[in-house]
DNA sequence: AATAATCCCAATCAATCTACTAGGGATTAA
DNA sequence: TTAATCCCTAGTAGATTGATTGGGATTATT
């Protein structure tokens, strides 16, 4: 029941982008020191957001990446839903397109996993990447000597 | 983000015992085929349970399993535990030992995650297996016809 | 025009995990 | 004694994860 680190990293990225947000192109290799993610690893991932219309990119030298739209109108449901695929507990469940199953309309244990995945949902469709930029400035402003990223 | 069918499986035969709870012991065979599960695979998350205190079993001819409190003492939450181990979107946030993170007092992303494992925890907590049985009696009153396990 | 910095892309791969299967032993009711 | 059951350990094919490798295309700067 864990994310994979396509989910993980891809947030983590999104979000430091978001803390850059206006500062033009970002390039991948500061994005993966500071995240400590393996910068090819990153690469693929920030192609599939930049696919699904999240990320913009700049090419050649001073190129880089930044946010698509402002951190306000992103939600870290997206983002994981564009990088995990379908959300669920269970296949029968998955957002979209649940796979057909011959108990669906009667399985009591379906309805256990419909109340988890809407709850996840309901999590990460209320949080924004601004929700996350200003849980960072309120870090910032307690702990001045340590590094929030 | 999808549960493995360690904990999917379980569930269902943890509610078929619930279903069947005060008939006696139920064996694995009936419970594999009314799931559709192999009843070999099965026989190791049972085993699990067993070892975990929430099933007991009679050995021998005529025997079977049974759980070892009524069904509304046990709930989702325990089972997909014992199962799948402890819960959360990320190793940081894991349910009771947290692998360490450098940075988990001040990192935002964890936040996140912190909030999907709660909302998780706290719906799969909230569901005893005798809410399950409501539920299952509650549809067979609408739908004679059907088979509902 | 040359160069260095960057993004873009496809293929490969070791390690791990998943969902079993195989094969046999121990216990007990009939 | 026998058949029905639980109990236990080991193996395993296939998928997935989390990268790595090795290049190509584009562009700012010199």
């Amino acid at each position: 029941m864990k994310l994979s680190t396509k989910g993980r990293y891809g947030l983590k990225a999104m979000y430091d982008l978001a803390i850059n947000y206006g500062e033009g192109p970002i390039t991948l290799k500061n994005i993966a020191e500071r995240q400590r993610i393996s910068d090819h690893y990153l690469e693929q991932l920030i192609a599939t957001l930049r696919k699904a219309g999240l990320v913009k990119s700049v090419r050649g030298a001073h190129g880089g990446y930044m946010l698509a739209s402002s951190p306000d109108k992103i939600t870290v449901g997206e983002i994981i839903r564009t990088l995990e695929g379908p959300l669920g507990p269970s296949e029968c469940v998955l957002e979209g397109d649940p796979s057909f199953c011959d108990n669906a309309e009667c399985c009591v244990t379906r309805v256990v996993w419909e109340k988890i995945r809407i709850s996840i949902s309901e999590v990460i469709d209320s949080i924004s990447l601004q929700d996350m930029v200003n849980d960072y400035h309120k870090l910032k402003d307690k702990d001045h000597y340590m590094y929030y990223i």
